[in-house]
DNA sequence: GGCCGCGTTGCTCAAAACGCAACGCGTGAT
DNA sequence: ATCACGCGTTGCGTTTTGAGCAACGCGGCC
């Protein structure tokens, strides 16, 4: 569609704040993106940028049409996976924000068993924080989310909500990996190392810890889990991760050198809730609407059993 | 926008049936609609009507991808409207598919009241019963609905209903008309003219007939409530309508040459409801939302009180 | 079998979109 | 204070896209 082509620009113009970045991003001069959205702002009869001197930025008519212009896009994909879908080939594209604890094992597993079906599916995973995602969920950034709660009520359409352990991550032959669930008291007897305040694990922590007297600080901090998970696979240290991030938790048990991870005691901590997010009253590609499928079936499988 | 030319001819195209009257439809040639059609099937990689020797059809992909356009299309007028209401200025236009009975008094007084307010918005008022009115929402051909219940369940949304009795009418002089409130069994002591059958009113009033003993032929039939009323002004026949149709029943209760209308007794007719219907989960453009709530107001205020 | 109306296609020309280069204008560093 | 930089914007020549016209092929229908 021709028109189709202005509104990716005029989206490209607002996400990036410049219509020459826009431009440079759609391959084009600025002159003709330029031109395109002057066309457009005729046509309304508003502008729907404001000019600074630094960039343009949306008003308030702008704020509206940009709604329009994205809803349209997000509109013209499904038709085309609808159309796709009949045609019998399943292809089509799915952006996915979540929270970082998904990355690890539970993601990769479940795209791979997707794309095991359906090769044709491509994905973008992007790791994003509660707030975050609900603005890309609004702005068709996202098709899917997948956080863990906070004390927010949030503004999206909650599709699944499985409740979440905490769990302790430790060197594979630390003294307390032969104790199948552990008590807090118990791991801050050794050295804790924390993801930075933000991560979801550590807001869960953080929220159990409080007003007890074993707290400490941690002996290392880190936003890399990656880092996190090599310091305690050498150490007596403890890290924690949200029990769907932590190593042997889907299926998918591999890779796992020398670390090992043991649920907390629910006692100590109250679980998180693990949301799927979607945007309110928005029809999701078919790709974007069977993958929500596959995963809410695992997560209830898989996850819900596990809940004492 | 220019690929909404495209749309607005694939959906003419739909419509007529053919491209050639499309074309006419748009002060266009066949070729050039032709190729629009053409660029698009090509664009969305699927044809979306079958060609036959009398015109075309749309086909299974046809009927997503038509449900996309005019989506598209409504949604386009609404931010045009949307801006516009930003702008200070209530322009726009309403489109209304309605039963007949609402055409004498009620909607032109709505109509005269909103556009008093707004005279930059512009009506479209066409009667349909309710089958059509429903398919009319579903095809956006219409933003609201005005019709009689009918024993099937509406596949729109009921956004209002309101009860509605039925009224007899009569001559001003008619021995009847001292009475305040008339049993059936007293009107049918009168010749009786009937709307055909498919008007609301008569469908209420064979419901009601329903076992009755004092049923007979009416004396007249017509489909012109025109004519029924030019009819009952000069002789003793009696004809129904409903309620909201029947003259004084609006504020304006003004040219009524020589008719009056009764009310019938609840216990032999109970009332149909009138519902306001929208299509489901569909964002009204500013004016046809507006208009939706004078008359949710108006019908609440005035009619409600009226049940007993 | 001829006729009519349909969708479709080559061709020509007008209109729209594009790229290039240049301009005016704020901001921020020098 | 000045200069340079990056921004949006515009004039112009070129290229691509779209429209109209006429004609063709094809299927029903009298």
């Amino acid at each position: 569609m021709k028109h189709l082509v202005t509104f990716r620009m005029i989206d490209a113009i607002a996400r990036t704040g410049s219509i020459r970045s826009a431009a440079e991003q759609m391959n084009q001069t600025p002159s003709a993106v330029q031109r395109r959205l002057q066309n457009y702002e005729d046509e309304l009869g508003f502008e729907i940028f404001q000019r600074t001197s630094k960039g343009v930025r949306l008003n308030a008519a702008g704020e509206m049409a940009i709604q329009h212009i994205r809803q349209t896009l997000a509109d013209t994909e499904r038709l085309n996976s609808l159309i796709a879908d009949l045609a019998g080939l399943r292809r089509g594209h799915v952006n996915i924000g979540c929270s970082q604890a998904l990355m690890p094992y539970f993601l990769p597993a479940q795209i791979a068993r997707y794309q095991a079906r359906y090769p044709e599916v491509t994905f973008n995973v992007q790791v994003m924080e509660h707030s975050r995602a609900a603005e890309a969920l609004e702005a068709f950034q996202v098709d899917i989310a997948l956080v863990f709660d906070e004390k927010t009520v949030p503004d999206y359409e909650v599709h699944l909500a499985v409740p979440q352990r905490l769990a302790a991550i430790m060197a594979s032959d630390h003294p307390l990996a032969r104790h199948k669930i552990l008590r807090l008291r118990q791991c801050y007897e050794y050295p804790v190392a924390l993801a930075l305040r933000g991560f979801s694990g550590r807001m869960l922590l953080e929220r159990a810890l409080h007003g007890k007297t074993f707290k400490k600080p941690p002996i290392v901090q880190s936003d890399s889990f990656e880092f996190l998970m090599a310091h305690v696979a050498t150490t007596d240290a403890i890290t924690f991760q949200i029990q769907i991030g932590a190593p042997g938790a889907s299926q998918v048990a591999a890779q796992d050198r020398g670390i090992i991870s043991r649920e907390i005691d629910t006692r100590d901590v109250t679980g998180g809730m693990l949301l799927l997010g979607l945007k309110r009253s928005r029809a999701l590609p078919v790709a974007a609407s069977r993958f929500v499928e596959q995963i809410t079936l695992s997560l209830s499988d898989e996850y819900r059993p596990s809940v004492d």
